[in-house]
DNA sequence: TTCGGTGATGTCAGCTACTGACATCGTCAG
DNA sequence: CTGACGATGTCAGTAGCTGACATCACCGAA
């Protein structure tokens, strides 16, 4: 434990969201956001790469979730079946968190850098679950093409999941489009 | 015609290709892309909205000819496969510039920033493609399942048609990379 | 107890991407 | 001939991001 407040990193991702909330991304400063979590500017670039990670800081622990899950799945199962597995478990990480996650997302979809940066983190992810999948013995091509689909169905039941007025269960919901695509490239 | 050499866009356009081949992306400065095109930095910034922009503006040009194809598919052909057709009449677009996309695909594989740029315009293609399916009466979900599908198979193809030693037809590719996706989605 | 190392932060200078406002000057329609 | 137009130049300014160095509580070893 240091001379200074606990928990700067977090200080800093709250006065982000505020901030990005507040008043759109764009028309926020890091300045400002450090000033309000009561630091520096330079030590906001410390704690994240740019002004824009600060709001991804999450993906490595659903990245890790579901490639945990990805290698725990049953040997037997397909490379689709394995990835929906895997993807739905990647779902649990959001359990009790619809406000916050209809919040971020308000802010990244009002803006197309950030949008860049969901995107690539959603690539990486796909990256890692191909890698996964070759680990479980799946050809080249196969893996990256079942990995993509994990990813497509990920965002359409994400999309779903936040959308909807009432809440359900974000897992079931992925299972339903894991469904739906299946029926999809069938036709 | 003004008083200027004429195609200042496409000489902005050809000096950062080669600047930022011979250097790296990061490396490279605007005001030497301009300089080494006789203009200003300025100038850039009219033409391109940003440094990363120069090297995707053909993008526009692979959307309008996908979204031509989806447009004239056949009818009765079932969503996914009317995005294959219309992903292979893109693969098109690409004939006998093979060196020049390896080239451009070497820099953009080098560079995080300029990822993230290419993942959007994909992005962008798949909405728009998805918008396109729904036109064509295709429901929500599967418009989007499908569309992200056909980028996914886009993706695939177009990194075994660069990698391969000897070249092959993309559009060929394209097809075989379809019945893959079909056949993990099916197992 | 003291003292030197460590780690998180602060300070400062600097580069460069990007923007807005205004000036310049061939060209072309009338 | 003239005035509008369009592409470019010039200039000043903002803000994201980085490197180098300073500071100072804490902690373990002597």
């Amino acid at each position: 434990m240091g001379r200074w407040s606990p928990d700067a990193r977090g200080r800093l991702a709250q006065a982000a969201l505020e901030l990005y909330g507040e008043r759109g991304f764009a028309r926020v400063t890091v300045s400002e956001i450090a000033q309000r979590a009561g630091l520096t500017e330079r030590t906001f670039f410390r704690h994240f790469a740019d002004k824009r990670e600060v709001l991804f800081f999450g993906a490595s622990a659903l990245e890790e979730r579901i490639l945990a899950a990805l290698g725990g799945a049953p040997a037997p199962l397909s490379a689709i079946d394995a990835v929906g597995v895997a993807v739905e478990a990647g779902a649990g990480l959001f359990q009790d968190r619809r406000r916050f996650a209809r919040q971020r997302q308000a802010i990244i979809s009002a803006n197309a850098e950030l949008q860049e940066r969901e995107r690539i983190k959603l690539a990486s992810l796909a990256t890692a679950l191909a890698d996964g999948l070759r680990r479980r013995g799946v050809p080249d091509g196969a893996a990256s093409l079942a990995a993509e689909m994990g990813i497509a169905v990920f965002r359409v039941a994400f999309e779903r999941w936040i959308e909807e007025d009432e809440e359900r269960d974000f897992s079931q919901i992925v299972r339903e489009s894991l469904n739906e695509l299946k029926a999809v490239a069938r036709s």
